[in-house]
DNA sequence: GGTAGACCTGGACGC
DNA sequence: GCGTCCAGGTCTACC
């Protein structure tokens, strides 16, 4: 019998919005079940994985119901509950979403405000990289590689689940290169597992925590990214607001679509990049959400509601660049 | 400080 | 089925 736990929301929480609302709900180990409403992946705990069902029945606000398929220890039950509060960022309460609609309106009937990531910093860090100088089919790929051939089960046909620092620091560059076709990002990828790898009794050489506490300046956490191997302005800009600071654009190519196609735009690239910065800069500490809401907006418009998107039939037929 | 070219993969396309 | 071209962000060498 597995572990069952509840977890209490803030008021405006909504499962199928905040979780589908940004491109990682659709890389492994991440699978939205469109029928159930559900989110289903594997988390690893103290003593491995465990795969967990996250429902909400009760509507907006409501309790989730947190399923897991082994029983779970009290230490790995703390930790689970820390993930998942991670991964749908509950501990963004209503505040922030009324600060959020304070500066742009235009959010507040569907209530969008939070942005789905990761149950750790370690993980966003890697989906970013695969993301770069990627078409999405690519990314979708390298994320299920990785969990194929490093992640672990929890049971005998459960997901595997994502690799650990620890394991892929551990692992060949010639590995992930070749089995799970990262290409030139195979070095980088061991390097960067590396700096996260716990050391023993000591903390990682980047640590987390250092990212995460709220008393480091945007400036400071910037400077500190892009000093990481693989990432350049769009990641470091990205992994920012994976750690919940929204004060900076992950500025790529779609952004300059987004600036022609919906802003109405025109010029060079650089231009147009500059402009779409100039353009989001009104929204202040809230700029990433203005801006992602808004592309988001658009990929609804043509392929419908997010939550109704079924992942492998998405990985198949978007292509450049549309997360 | 700015810029050109290499890095790799998967998909599209032409033959 | 094969070859070629293209998209994508980061890194390094060079001016």
């Amino acid at each position: 019998m597995g572990t069952r736990l509840t977890i209490k929301t803030p008021g405006d929480f909504a499962l199928p919005r905040d979780v589908c609302s940004y491109g990682y709900f659709l890389l492994a180990p991440n699978l939205w079940d469109v029928g159930s409403q559900t989110l289903l992946r594997p988390l690893d705990l103290e003593d491995g994985p465990a795969t967990v069902t996250i429902a909400q029945s009760g509507g907006t606000g409501s309790a989730l119901r947190a399923g897991f398929d082994r029983a779970l220890g009290v230490a790995e039950r703390k930790t689970a509950r820390s993930q998942i509060t991670r991964m749908l960022r509950l501990d963004e309460d209503e505040t922030v979403a009324r600060a959020f609609h304070r500066v742009d309106r235009r959010w507040k009937k569907s209530g969008r405000s939070r942005l789905f990531r990761s149950p750790t910093m370690f993980e966003d860090v890697l989906k970013t990289v695969t993301s770069c100088n990627v078409t999405w089919p690519s990314t979708v790929h390298m994320n299920r590689r990785l969990c194929e051939v490093l992640g672990r089960s929890s049971s005998k046909g459960a997901p595997r689940s994502f690799p650990t620092a620890a394991k892929l620091a551990r692992t060949r560059p010639g590995t992930l290169r070749g089995r799970c076709r990262v290409g030139y990002r195979d070095q980088r990828m061991v390097d960067l597992a590396k700096l996260f790898r716990p050391r023993g009794s000591r903390p990682p050489e980047y640590d987390p925590a250092w990212f995460e506490d709220r008393s480091h300046d945007d400036e400071d956490v910037y400077k500190r990214l892009l000093e990481l191997p693989g990432v350049g302005p769009y990641a470091a800009a990205n992994i920012m607001q994976l750690l919940g600071r929204f004060s900076r654009i992950a500025l790529d190519t779609e952004s300059v679509r987004h600036g022609r196609a919906v802003l109405g735009m025109t010029g060079t690239e650089r231009q147009i990049t500059k402009e779409v910065a100039e353009h989001y800069e009104k929204f202040g500490e809230h700029k990433f959400r203005s801006y992602w809401f808004e592309l988001w907006r658009f990929y609804e418009q043509k392929r419908g509601p997010a939550e109704l998107w079924a992942r492998d039939d998405i990985a198949a037929s978007f292509t450049a660049s549309q997360f």
